[in-house]
DNA sequence: TTGTAGGCGTTATCAT
DNA sequence: ATGATAACGCCTACAA
């Protein structure tokens, strides 16, 4: 598979002479289709199928100026918490002869502006970002530059660019105040770090917010940061669980945390959720298939994603300026969230 | 965000003017810094920055004829058996600079042929693909556009590129050792679908092998074959359990259908292992996560992963040849395997 | 060490 | 309807 090319890659010179025709000729058959008589186009697409000729990508960029790519950075592929919304917008974009690019920031601010300038470099007709909170500068970048740009995963109207997605507030206040109903007082809770994560900001506000709304004290919170992984959760869950007075429930800012969470109760001998209730956030797979089953907020994903791709792609065809979308989330009750024993 | 560009994309010669020096100067900087005197260099890289200069791909790619660029076609992105490798494979490139772009072909032979076909038009340097199996014109495809192609996830060292995986055979063959040793005689097998999937007719043939081996008859394996999805696994293990007779033990061919198998026996009644026993393949963190926890295949993905990288990184830099490399699987016990109750 | 200039494969504008 | 031809932005001999 090393060997040096054997044949050259046929360019639209080669389909041209082939078929007798200028390269003008074959890249309108190859465009604008109709802008060619038929048999001239029977023969230049014989010619191009003889050839197995296929455009070279990086010359028609430069002649273009368009790439019918458009970008996206998400925070990790190792998860399926993007995974399920991503594939949904994927497919609709190549729906429309789009390819989608990817690459993932690890949940880091520098990395994601070097994800993002390179997916600039690269030609992206437009960008597909997770969160609005960024530095100003970088969107100062994306306009100056005309790409249209679309945020997904929240919904926040005075975001700098159109945003489709959910309140992740007023998501996580449903899920405190069901938490609360149920008689629990002492909330620890596990969120991803909150520095330049609006999401998990939003997640930990709400949950004080349902606190304040119920007249407990504030103190009666209990918080860890930690990364991103199933066994972050488990260490976190440990921490949470030494500390007086010990909660009777633990809420965590996403699904994987949850599930390390859950797994680590196990292992210490605690009853989930006799001995502490537990929910999560996001409602993935693994949610479901747990056990007990996890309590947790039900975000449309898929059509998150499907939604984000239409006007995203709409955007950048029409130049038109893209309307945000609110979604609604739900609390999906399963077995993690019980009263706390009394 | 969709307003035109206020400022156009600054280029190598706005770079060269702002530092009094030819275009030429300003592209051994960022390619070749020690072909330029120092001081030269630094005035060149400051109107770098000041101008918020970045090369234009298309542009570059044109004329070096190389973009530092990997492309990867894998089955699914939803679910996280391609992800760990996937993920430790990119983070290889990007330490060296190397920018991955990924396609998901959802199992299907056309979309992949038509993914790596884009991505080749797209200039990929070096292609990441998973299973051997695949058209021999495609493999001359690439043979003739000579572009290095590594394939992973199976260890074949017949195949036409070097594989770097393990051997799917054998280590279904440890595990289904296992399992008859255990003292399993009726089992069901829920497997992905096999025409096109290497890796899916290895294992469900070593389980024949292993039945083989014990003397049991043939006709004892009971399969079912599904496309791939927890719910798809949940469906078929309800389809194994009404067959007669009733297979004690349902060995799954990933991870994924056996934790919806294993959903579906809590629905159903089951106990698990004690009314029937359920086998994995990949150990992915559902595998010790739900309960009991997963009796799998270990596969070290990340291993797989980084040694993927190095290997093409060198065939595509180096052109040498490529090796391939055979990785060790292993069998993991926990809960859900147990001896057939008498 | 640096500059000059040709070419990479397409698209798009003008003619014809 | 089709054909010349000038960009597009960068790299890389080759020359100075």
């Amino acid at each position: 598979m090393t060997a040096p090319p054997t044949e050259r890659t046929p360019t639209l010179a080669d389909v041209a002479r082939r078929a007798g025709v200028s390269t003008a000729t074959v890249s309108r058959c190859l465009n604008t289709p109709d802008r060619v008589i038929e048999e001239t186009r029977n023969r230049v697409l014989q010619a191009v199928r003889d050839l197995g000729y296929s455009p070279n990508f990086g010359a028609r960029a430069l002649a273009a100026k368009r790439t019918n790519t458009i970008g996206a950075v998400i925070p990790t592929m190792e998860n399926a918490i993007f995974a399920r919304g991503l594939q949904a917008f994927q497919e609709e974009l190549r729906l429309k002869g789009i390819t989608l690019l990817v690459a993932s920031s690890s949940y880091r601010a520098e990395l994601e502006e070097e994800q993002i300038r390179t997916l600039v470099a690269r030609g992206a007709d437009g960008l597909f970002l997770i969160g609005a909170h960024r530095d100003p500068a970088l969107y100062d970048f994306l306009n100056r530059r005309g790409i249209p740009t679309l945020v997904a995963w929240v919904h926040d109207p005075n975001a700098p660019v159109p945003t489709i997605g959910f309140d992740n507030h007023s998501a996580m206040l449903d899920l405190a105040r069901r938490v609360i109903a149920d008689g629990h007082r002492h909330i620890g809770v596990i969120s991803a770090e909150q520095a330049g994560n609006d999401r998990a900001r939003a997640r930990v506000a709400a949950i004080r917010a349902a606190m304040d709304e119920a007249g407990l004290d504030p103190d009666a919170l209990s918080l860890v940061e930690t990364a991103y992984g199933i066994d972050e959760g488990a260490a976190a869950f440990e921490a949470l669980m030494q500390r007086t007075p010990r909660p009777t429930v633990v809420m965590c800012g996403n699904d994987v945390l949850a599930v390390g969470a859950m797994g680590r109760a196990k292992e210490m001998g605690y009853d989930v959720p006799g001995d502490v209730s537990i929910t999560g956030f996001d409602d993935i797979e693994l949610a479901k298939v747990c056990s007990p089953g996890l309590t947790t907020v039900h975000v449309p994903h898929r059509q998150m994603g499907t939604r984000a791709a239409r006007a995203l792609i709409s955007m950048v065809s029409e130049g038109t300026p893209g309307q945000g979308q609110r979604l609604d989330t739900r609390v999906v009750l399963r077995g993690s969230l019980g009263p706390p024993r009394a």
